[in-house]
DNA sequence: ATGGGCACCTGGCTGC
DNA sequence: TGCAGCCAGGTGCCCA
């Protein structure tokens, strides 16, 4: 479900409602996620305060006073905040409980989320440890796209989507960037000018930073934990589409890596 | 070091 | 109507 600006949005909208409150317990239902949710886990949270939220990547990271939760959406997960003691429906695999009233409740009917927490630095942790700079951080320009191209011959959607490159771009965001960029997803990445490098960059904060304005893409299932539902899917100019948003050509489809990719054989060279 | 393929899951849709 | 087959917004890991 969730590229970087549906797990922003389900950060910004959770943010009131737990940084500052206590954690009275953590109920795990469905341990078997991704990885396994530590069995001890629970003990390590309870009475635990919340002193913050931030992400890293698609990572999102609930700061306690004692360490950090790293929270992961995966393909399908979402997270809402509901009165303690609303029915649970399928797929609810974890609850925090906090002092408020309010569950903090974890759904994921595909069960590639994950859950981790750390008591050291969390940029530490394996799983963010090796991660790209952020999209939005200085060191994310041309300059930094033009070094990591050069000598790679794999196809640039590829470059997009490795998270030790870059991160936060999905396989949705991945089309529409380089949409944008007049890029055809299977140009090897040291094929691209100085030039194409250039509005690359700029495409992936651009891309990102509109959809979270948007309030992200609503394909299937994507709802922010306040139930809004993003309208970035009105911008997409080739996903999912039979025709070029731009210039009505047909949009062309493919799969790599067992991903789908599309763009436009007019716009895009 | 890089790149490719696989694995982990469930649900929804398509087409026979 | 039933059901097989395919597809879906992610990413770590193993192997060549």
């Amino acid at each position: 479900m969730p590229e970087l600006p549906e797990v922003e949005i389900t950060r910004r909208v959770l943010e009131p409602h737990i940084t500052g409150r206590r954690i009275v317990a953590l109920k795990v239902r469905e341990p078997r996620l991704r990885w396994r949710v530590k069995d001890d886990l629970p003990a390590k949270l309870a009475g635990q305060r919340i002193t913050g939220t931030a992400r890293r990547a698609k990572y999102l990271l609930i700061r306690l006073e004692a360490g950090t939760l790293l929270v992961h959406l995966g393909m399908s997960g979402s997270l809402r905040i509901l009165p303690a003691g609303t029915r649970r429906r399928a797929h609810d695999h974890y609850d925090l409980l906090l002092d408020s009233g309010n569950t903090l409740r974890f759904n994921d009917p595909r069960r590639f989320g994950s859950l981790h927490y750390t008591s050291d630095d969390p940029s530490r942790h394996p799983l963010l440890a090796r991660l790209a700079p952020e999209p939005f951080d200085p060191k994310f320009d041309a300059s930094y796209m033009w070094r990591i191209t050069r000598r790679r011959r794999t196809p640039i959607k590829q470059v997009l989507m490795n998270s030790r490159l870059v991160v936060g771009v999905g396989n949705i965001y991945a089309s529409e960037i380089l949409f944008r960029a007049l890029i055809r997803p299977r140009r090897q990445a040291q094929s691209l000018s100085r030039e194409e490098v250039k509005r690359l960059a700029k495409e992936v904060r651009a891309v990102l930073e509109q959809a979270l304005e948007a309030g992200g893409t609503t394909l299937r299932d994507f709802v922010a934990p306040d139930g809004e539902l993003g309208y970035f899917s009105q911008s997409l100019y080739v996903y999912g589409r039979k025709e070029c948003r731009a210039c009505g050509t047909p949009v062309r489809h493919l799969t790599q890596q067992g991903r789908s990719s599309y763009y436009c054989p007019a716009c895009q060279r």
